[in-house]
DNA sequence: GAACTAATGTACCGAGTGGTACATTGCCCG
DNA sequence: CGGGCAATGTACCACTCGGTACATTAGTTC
């Protein structure tokens, strides 16, 4: 019954608002399509506010890029896998991992506009690469067990097996556009996404067990 | 000894630079990050002659997209597979695919680019759906031979194995940026090539190779 | 070589955009 | 309750950028 009562002036809440709405702004548009003028009036806050809290567009985005990266992560909740067999538990990281991506369509539209800038904002996120490095621990682990029970093979590391595992999913969402155009397939269609799934699921599992002699 | 003098005026070249000029720059810096007059001095032309030769910023890239597409397709030599099992040949186009991705950058950059303008520009290019669905024929008929020798699973299509093979080599190159700062892994390091093209061919191979029931 | 047009150069405009100066008002604290 | 500052509103500037009007010159054609 303690409901904070509706302040008209709420710097946390403005500028959490402001950020959301940046978010989406900067993922449907990209940094230079995206202007301040629309953040304030899609985040109804003027314009003047956004500098007040963050300064510059540029360093707005660079606030958009950080909170997008560090939820992305958490929200990777990390399946319960250590009990599994390592294929097994290989197979449903490739799968969870795909979900993870479809359901955050914004955040690797980020990462695309991000590249196409040639990576000259993230330059200036140095804690991100902790909060990433860390991501791998899990792969990490489970490519040993499998090594050192003969059932994976031993030529490949967690971040060759993320990236295969990433691109399958991230290329589905970047490129949905260009895809559904030239080739009339939605890759996003409900209805293949258990097809899509296993694939890049039985892809990893068949490629890891098999052997690298 | 017929060398065509020198001449001062000449539409064929002017357009041609002003075109090849464009695409380097909007690879480059993406669409809105890429100015007219940027494209105009880098070229060694005026303004006025891109708008002359093209009519506009957007005619322009348009007609560097159908360029750029139709250029790739025609640079993809289709490996002489045809002799081979199978299996060995779809290890080489996923090879070939690899290498090939890898020294058209900026044709990747300018399918990353397009996708963030949600496919806005290519959408007008419909020619383009007949040169792509045709670059499929060579995956269809290996494909079918495996199946009919029963080396290859049954339950995926040519568009699937060129996505999941696509996805890998795009990835590595359109997010390079990202993963080399969030890594320190230099995806298009030369001293890793083999082991990345062959880590695709393995895993096209084995998963291709693998059971569907 | 005169005439005609394709091709190029120059100078400018108007809208949009990142950013700011200055005024104002709600909220907390004593 | 009233002062003081955090938070917000308004109006504006400087500049960039896509696009164009108009003048000019190189090539071609007869």
């Amino acid at each position: 019954m303690n409901e904070p009562r509706e302040r008209l002036r709420d710097a946390k809440r403005t500028r959490a608002e402001i950020l959301d709405v940046a978010t989406t702004a900067f993922a449907a548009s990209g940094y230079t399509g995206t202007g301040v003028d629309d953040i304030a009036e899609r985040a109804h806050k003027t314009k003047r506010m956004i500098y007040y809290y963050f300064g510059s567009k540029e360093k707005l985005y660079l606030a958009v890029l950080e909170k997008a990266y560090r939820g992305i992560r958490e929200a990777e909740q990390a399946p319960d896998v250590e009990e599994m067999s390592p294929l097994d538990a290989l197979r449903r990281v490739a799968e969870v991992t795909y979900d993870h991506h479809l359901e955050h369509s914004e955040f690797i539209r980020l990462v695309a506009i991000e590249n196409i800038h040639h990576g000259s904002s993230i330059r200036h996120l140095e804690p991100l690469r902790e909060v990433n490095r860390n991501a791998l621990g899990l792969l990490d682990r489970l490519l040993e067990r499998g090594r050192a029970d003969g059932t994976v093979r031993t030529d490949v590391d967690a971040l060759d097996v993320h990236m295969m595992i990433s691109a399958y999913c991230f290329f589905q969402v970047a490129n949905r556009y260009t895809i559904r155009f030239l080739f009339e397939r939605d890759m996003l269609d409900p209805e293949r996404r258990d097809h899509y799934r296993g694939m890049i699921a039985d892809a990893v599992v068949a490629w890891l067990s098999s052997g690298d002699d």
